[in-house]
DNA sequence: AAACCAAGCAACCGCCTCCTT
DNA sequence: AAAGGAGGCGGTTGCTTGGTT
């Protein structure tokens, strides 16, 4: 219960938004030592964070083949088609578009599609009897696993979006009627190098040099 | 122009699993 | 075989930002 903090792990814990700075620190030590055990990373690396305040940075942020910004229709499909798959998890949906994190993924989810799908259980609800069933399945994620077929029904990605007029979010429309003139066939995409969201680590060695370093 | 509101996202928390001793 | 530590994962929170009134 009352576990002695040993005075050199009691030195404050730094928590909250990264700065700039330990930024820096995370990449050129990870640029120079590779990772490692998250904790000891922390303290060699100088930094008042925990390891896994530290992973998650580096996972989520600073990795130079995170891909930031928006998300693509077909990346979009993926999430849903893999989201009826296995249900909430990220991880592995993650797996599945490079570049992008389960963290990333996760937020889109809750942010985007499952407003999405509230937003349509909504409007279906009021042709069906079981409005609160759907809205549930719909906010909790959670998918009937144990042979349930419902919600799989209702949500399956090819059936949400061709059967129950579940269209490209807004300001998605223009660029999935300009892909699939591009590419009818095309198959899930998720190397777009030119794609202007692409965040690479190359871009914060100019800032490195701007401080100094 | 200011206040309010909602959406989006980064980061933390706590639990679980796996690995090492 | 058991215990402890580290990493992984999903859920949740709270801050920031952009839009609306």
């Amino acid at each position: 219960m009352d576990k002695k903090p040993c005075k050199s792990q009691d030195v404050e814990v730094r928590k909250g938004p990264w700065t700039m700075e330990e930024d820096l620190i995370l990449i050129n030590y990870i640029a120079t030592n590779g990772e490692g055990v998250w904790n000891n990373l922390a303290k060699a690396a100088g930094l008042k964070r925990t390891g896994k305040s530290c992973r998650l940075r580096w996972l989520n942020y600073l990795r130079p083949d995170v891909r930031r910004g928006n998300i693509t229709p077909e990346e979009q499909l993926l999430i849903m088609e893999l989201h009826a798959k296995w249900g909430n998890r990220w991880s592995k949906i993650a797996k599945h578009l490079p570049g992008r994190t389960d963290n990333e993924i996760k937020n889109y989810w809750r942010t985007r599609i499952q407003k999405h799908i509230n937003k349509q259980a909504e409007m279906f609800s009021f042709n069906i009897s079981t409005p609160e069933l759907l809205d549930h399945q719909a906010s909790t994620s959670q998918l009937p696993c144990n042979g349930s077929t419902s919600f799989m029904e209702t949500y399956s990605p090819m059936s949400s979006f061709n059967h129950c007029n579940l269209e490209p979010f807004p300001g998605q429309q223009q660029e999935v009627q300009q892909q699939q003139q591009q590419q009818p066939q095309q198959q899930h995409i998720v190397d777009q190098p030119n794609n202007e969201s692409y965040w690479s680590m190359e871009d914060f060695w100019p800032m490195q040099l701007l401080n100094g370093d």
